[in-house]
DNA sequence: GTTTTGACGTAGC
DNA sequence: CGCTACGCCAAAA
């Protein structure tokens, strides 16, 4: 088995990231399990947080309670929330309303609600 | 090469 | 129902 790169593991966490439709929103596990690395959720938040360089909506990616975690990591604690809300996501106390039906699914990759 | 950390997740109390 | 403890994995120091 080719031995893989771990450098493309941040790679493939941009990939995903980027694809997430505007208005949705995923978490890190979903998005660890997608890649294979079910236990690694923490280190696709890593992936995120030097992902400031890239141009990766990572205010679409929360914890798998829909909670803002990494709302911190942007400056402003009020600048993940708003784009959010921007995108037509009520966020309530750094949480996603409605969560469970607006959360996007990796592994669909392509939106079923058609 | 070992140690620490980190935007998480699940289980236990 | 909320907090604590542990596990998990990859990157940086």
């Amino acid at each position: 088995m080719k031995t893989y790169v771990p450098k493309d593991f941040y790679h493939r966490i941009y990939e995903v990231v980027i694809q997430i439709p505007e208005g949705r929103v995923t978490s890190y596990g979903a998005i660890a399990k997608y890649l294979g690395a079910k236990g690694s959720a923490r280190t696709v938040g890593y992936a995120l947080t030097i992902s400031k360089k890239e141009n990766i909506p990572a205010h679409r990616v929360v914890n798998r309670n829909g909670m803002l975690s990494g709302k911190h990591h942007f400056g402003s604690p009020d600048i993940m929330q708003r784009l959010l809300e921007s995108e037509g996501i009520t966020v309530k106390n750094d949480q996603v309303m409605n969560f469970k039906n607006l959360f996007w699914d990796p592994s669909h990759f392509l939106d079923l609600s058609h």
